[in-house]
DNA sequence: TTCAATTGTTACTTAAAAGTGCCTACATTA
DNA sequence: TAATGTAGGCACTTTTAAGTAACAATTGAA
């Protein structure tokens, strides 16, 4: 069994990675479509996508919804203990908007536009 | 130079990785050495540890202070920026926690006893 | 004189994460 | 009949992260 030295290396092992809090991120705001998600993150690939949304539902933070349809419909939402990482999420975002405003003077730079899709 | 699709994402280029939220989780009880951070983190390798904490330095959020003497002393703080993460730092190590309650049944299983050390 | 103590660097190796390309399923539509 | 759209699996390669081990610098103490 896994050890851990302090707790919040628990919190780490959920939603650390490189892609879990963006995907996190999206959920919060609404159930997604896994063709949405790829269209929210442009630079992800199918595989880590699937492997990132398997592991937070493993994990419980996410659901994974299928409805039984051709083509098939697969729908991920948080869970009610997803929820619970409202407040991390919230923060993490402010903090980050605020972190590039403060980095750079003009933020247009390092956000990339996504007029073309809907909005985020 | 480097693009964001979500802001959140430049909040993880500075607390994501490895090793980087622990370090802060310590910091932000007390200012530390070097080795009594080696010493907090049984698992973390010199070159990590260096290497972690000088992306801290350049991105702000943590101060390196050199004191001038034979063996050398060096103490690790949160700067002012360093503080602003407080909140997202506080809610992580308390997620943590109640995640470890509730996914292992007695956590005394999962965290690593420290009783040879000054209290974490 | 040689060792200990502390922080750090560097080159090299290994392990883990991520990317690529190709494949499946199947009802609908052209 | 053949192509379309959606979600995903699998084997393989590449890239990145992390670990290992040896070395440096300095000065007081043994």
């Amino acid at each position: 069994m896994k050890k851990y030295n302090i707790p919040v290396e628990a919190a780490l092992e959920v939603i650390g990675g490189k892609w879990k809090v963006v995907i996190l991120c999206h959920l919060i705001k609404d159930k997604r479509r896994t063709g949405e998600l790829k269209r929210l993150m442009p630079g992800i690939t199918q595989k880590m996508l699937t492997q990132q949304l398997r592991e937070l539902e493993e994990d419980g933070v996410i659901l994974r919804e299928v409805y039984n349809q051709v083509p098939p419909r697969v729908e991920y939402s948080l869970s009610d203990y997803g929820w619970s990482l409202k407040g991390i999420l919230d923060s993490l975002c402010a903090w980050g908007e605020q972190h590039i405003e403060k980095t750079y003077p003009n933020k247009e730079e390092v956000l990339v536009q996504t007029e073309e899709l809907e909005q985020v």
